[in-house]
DNA sequence: CAAATATGAAAGTAAGTACTTGCATTAAAA
DNA sequence: TTTTAATGCAAGTACTTACTTTCATATTTG
């Protein structure tokens, strides 16, 4: 099929950037193949169909792993270090793959959507994990847990709304003020959940 | 143009049902007329053309001023209470706007996003009302306040992370689970900010 | 060099899309 | 009753879209 990896990339970036910005059924063959400086025939050589270039596309996309590992190894037992070990991976990882969530989110006619959903669901995997970590902190006698399925869910939620909103904005936002806000969010649920 | 008001509502009824669900670009006329119960031929008669049938859909769309008054005479000083409120009424005004949220989000390929973006920067306005609502109740001595933008900040993005969360899910969501996070977040803010 | 492989160029296909036109029918307004 | 307005129906237009086919031209590989 493919033994120029140079040609497919530049189809995929194409692909990913067209559709992040009008979404699947926005995106047209033409332009993509215009984007990717092939042409259009090229396209369809490599991936057969359109659909398909969405596939091969989020084939690259894996976050959840990553997450997995940092809890159960990178994180120490201070609430507030550990807030913000999770913040801050947590929006790099969103960020990197920020244009093909946006292309979930968008989501599309006639596609399988089991593949768009899965990218659209990421608080819900990190609360489990979350959840777990307070109740640990909590026997440890170092956060008090009423409720740590929703004290996860609202952390997860308000980093999701962060991430989101920043998504649809002009990238004039800058990083300083992510940085401010997950040192000021992580400051209100340190002392929120210490005893 | 159009005397039957029913026919119209019909037709603006299913333009939001459809496109919700499947976009802008992905949602045909015809569709839309089937939906409707009309001819597709009718649906032109009333709108000219799809473009405007989404403008007429937004225009029913106001939520800016709901929430400006609730911040005017709404609240009572007592700041769980508060919180309370707000979130509440935050929560039903998206919920009752829900799907053309969802067709903000979505977007479309060649549409004036202004009117788009308008309903997708939802947090952006309550961030000041509440920023200044933290600083007001701070010269009472009632919260901290170390970082109001951010302290806001945060609060509204939570709420519009469970929002968009939820929008992506089976409707099997209970109204339950959305009360359980309201007055558990409601608590983490409100210790958070208790000086 | 010779043969395989990847690409471009040009043209075309079949289906869909937003939108139009002309005419007949029904129901409401005068 | 006569006129007016709203709708349905059938057909069509001009354009776009995903995808194909054929042939020529590079580039790589053996």
């Amino acid at each position: 099929m493919s033994t120029n990896q140079t040609t497919s990339d530049k189809i995929l970036k194409a692909t990913i950037d067209l559709m992040a910005e009008k979404g699947y059924d926005g995106t047209t063959t033409k332009e993509i193949a215009l984007a990717a400086g092939v042409n259009e025939v090229t396209i369809f050589r490599h991936f057969g169909t359109k659909e398909n270039m969405l596939e091969a596309a989020f084939n690259r996309f894996h976050y959840a792993n990553e997450m997995t590992k940092l809890f159960s190894d990178g994180l120490n037992g201070n609430l507030y270090e550990d807030l913000l070990t999770l913040s801050r991976t947590y929006h790099k990882i969103m960020n990197q793959n920020k244009k093909l969530i946006s292309i979930a989110l968008k989501g599309s006619s006639n596609l399988p959507n089991a593949v768009l959903q899965e990218a659209a669901r990421s608080p819900k995997h990190l609360k489990n994990l979350l959840s777990n970590y307070l109740v640990s902190m909590s026997e440890q006698g170092k956060v008090i847990v009423t409720n740590p399925q929703m004290q996860a869910m609202s952390f997860m939620w308000m980093n999701y709304g962060a991430f989101i909103s920043r998504l649809h904005e002009n990238e004039a936002n800058s990083e300083d003020s992510l940085n401010e806000f997950i040192e000021e969010s992580v400051r209100i649920f340190t002392k929120a959940l210490t005893p």
